[in-house]
DNA sequence: TGTTAATTGTTATAATGTATCATAGCAAGC
DNA sequence: GCTTGCTATGATACATTATAACAATTAACA
């Protein structure tokens, strides 16, 4: 397993990513539900874009639900308040490596396993700003996310 | 019509677009077939983003095809040859402003209006080369999106 | 406890995108 | 002429992703 592609110690992924979340819920008010901290824990168990139907595959599984708006809720949820990230590139969905804290992110994603890194690359906010600026245009929100290949796969691409 | 956001004589824009991809399809020996060149004539009329079904709809009415796989294919041929740009943010399309020119572009894409206009941000490319050098990645192509609103639309909100 | 807001359950459907196979046009080389 | 290979089209069906709408339930809190 891998965050920002290197290997590490996997087991506390989730339960640290739970446990930070939970604890800005409870600071915001927010409600951790069942089906929405569920979705949280398949996504932080794999550092890899899951599509809401991967989502909804595995909450059938669990009993959590059987129609598509209980996953797309579930993400909504994560996604509106910081716990998760859509890649668009995708259609599919990440947890938030930095949950709570406000960030730009920018996202590495492997087109060939769907792995995927969040970066934080300030400076390109920055440029964002200036052309929007420039342009008259009042920037809400930036994404970037860039696609190639990941360690791992072009090592495999090599055999 | 705003080019940039910024008002324009928009006649020229269809008549140069065109021409200038024709250029690059002669010298590049690819076919501007009669669908690929009234697709990109409808990107060019608009600086919004065209759904792949707004433009089928337009290709009914032309009578040049009326399944999606029309649609499609010539917005595949337009992305892959660089003469338009896929929004992701909107699952949809945009004329490219520089067709033919080696480019690594941004959008700024209007939320109310669905506006884009194409931005050159050199800088970005090379933060996320490093960034991406440092985690191992091969970056084969970026994609930057950024949302808000545009200077027409920000008028229009104030009455 | 009563009231309101948030969340969940459920059905149906919309919107977006592909796989597949058949057909047509055209140029190169025999 | 004929075949071969290549590119583009036509056409059907299907797969994937996402939302609308409304009823039922649960949580929050005065």
């Amino acid at each position: 397993m891998s965050i920002g592609f290197t290997e590490h110690d996997h087991g506390s992924c989730i339960a640290q990513g739970v446990a930070s979340v939970e604890a800005a819920c409870a600071a915001k008010g927010l409600q951790l539900t069942a089906a929405r901290r569920r979705v949280l824990e398949y996504l932080l168990a794999e550092h890899r874009a899951l599509g809401a139907y991967d989502i909804l595959d595995k909450l059938r599984k669990d009993g959590l639900g059987s129609q598509p708006p209980v996953a797309y809720r579930a993400l909504d949820f994560l996604v509106a308040n910081g716990f998760a990230h859509r890649i668009e590139h995708l259609n599919a969905f990440v947890a938030c490596t930095h949950p709570g804290q406000a960030h730009d992110p920018a996202f590495l994603i492997c087109k060939e396993c769907d792995a995927v890194a969040e970066a934080q690359i300030e400076p390109v906010k920055n440029d964002l700003d200036e052309t929007a600026r420039d342009a008259g245009f009042r920037l809400e929100r930036a994404v970037v996310e860039a696609e190639g290949l990941c360690p791992k796969c072009q090592q495999d691409d090599q055999k």
